[in-house]
DNA sequence: TTTAACATTCATCTGATATGAATGTTTGAA
DNA sequence: TTCAAACATTCATATCAGATGAATGTTAAA
C-alpha cells in the first residue's frame, strides 16, 4: 500500500522545476544529480510527464525541460493517476474469488480509494513548493539562476 | 498502490468464516480448497488473524477455526492494518530527498491515507458477508453445515 | 560540423511478495 | 496407547513489478 518510486520521483522532478525561476530551462542531468538517481531513470519519468503536458522539453544544445503549465494548474491527483500503473486496491480476478458476486469488499475499497484521491485532488504543485525559495536553499547550489 | 494478496486472502478467510453457521468449526484445508490457494499459505494468514484474536483456532482432531469474535466487531480497518506491512504512501528517506524539510507532499499524502482508512473504518465484517446465505451459495458445496 | 541536450532501446538487478514442501505439535477418539 | 486429523513452524525457493543503468539515436543551436 505505497506509491511507486516512479510517482515519488515524478513529484521530486516537478517540485524541482516549480522551484526554479520561471522560464529557466533545467536539464535532466542536473536533476539526476540533485536527487542522486541515474540520468536514464529520471529521463523515463520526464518522458511520461512530458507526454501528459506537465513538462515541456526542448531538444538540442541549450535544450532542457521546464513546467508545461503553471504550477497552480498541475493537480496532484493528475500526477498520481498518470504515474501509478495500478490504482485498484484489490484484484478479485487474479486468483479468482468464488464469492465475488456477493462480496461487498471491492466496492468499499474502491470508495476508500476515491476518498484518497479526492483528498489529494485538493492540492496543486503550487502547494508543494511554497515558498519556492526555501526549496531552492535545500538544493545543492553551484552556478544556477 | 494496491493491497497485498495477504490482505486480500485474509478478507476471503474472514468472509468465509462469517458466512458459516456460528460455532461451526471450519478447517484450513477446506478454505484452501475453496479459494484454490495452498494450505500452507492460508495457514500463514490464519496465524496472523489468530494472533490478533480475529480467529480462534483449536488443534487436534476435530479441531478447526472460527471467528474469534462477532463479525459485527471485526472492523475492516483493523484487518488492513494488521495485514499490510507498509501503510505509508511514500518513503522520503530511501533515496533520501534533499528537499524533504520544505516539502508538503508527505503530509498531504498521509492525510489522504488517513481518509482511505477512515472510510474503511466505517465497515465491519458483518457488512461484507451480508446476507451470509448468498455467499454460502457461491461456495462449492459438498457436505457442510 | 560539432556539441549538448532530449529520446529510445535493451538488458539486468532487486527485494518485497508469494508460494509450498517438509516436519513438528496437539488433541480427541478408537 | 496408539492413531489420525487438525493446527503450527521452519525452511527454501519462485516470481514479478518495480527499479536501474549502459549504449545508442535524434534534434537543434552555435
Amino acid at each position: 500500500m505505497r506509491l511507486t518510486k516512479h510517482t515519488d520521483y515524478a513529484f521530486r522532478v516537478l517540485i524541482y522545476l516549480a522551484s526554479m525561476p520561471e522560464d529557466r530551462l533545467s536539464t535532466v542531468q542536473e536533476i539526476a544529480e540533485q536527487f542522486d538517481v541515474s540520468r536514464s531513470h529520471v529521463m523515463k519519468i520526464v518522458q511520461k510527464l512530458a507526454g501528459a503536458g506537465l513538462i515541456q522539453a526542448s531538444r538540442g544544445q541549450h535544450g532542457g525541460i521546464r513546467l508545461g503549465k503553471p504550477k497552480q494548474s498541475i493537480n496532484l491527483r493528475q500526477v498520481i493517476e498518470l504515474m501509478e500503473a495500478t490504482l485498484t486496491p484489490v484484484n478479485c480476478d487474479d486468483p479468482v474469488c468464488v464469492i465475488q458476486k456477493s462480496c461487498a469488499l471491492k466496492a468499499i475499497l474502491f470508495e476508500a480509494q476515491r476518498a484518497f484521491l479526492k483528498h489529494v485532488e485538493r492540492y496543486t504543485l503550487a502547494d508543494l513548493a511554497e515558498p519556492a525559495v526555501s526549496i531552492l536553499h535545500l538544493l545543492n547550489r553551484d552556478e544556477r539562476g
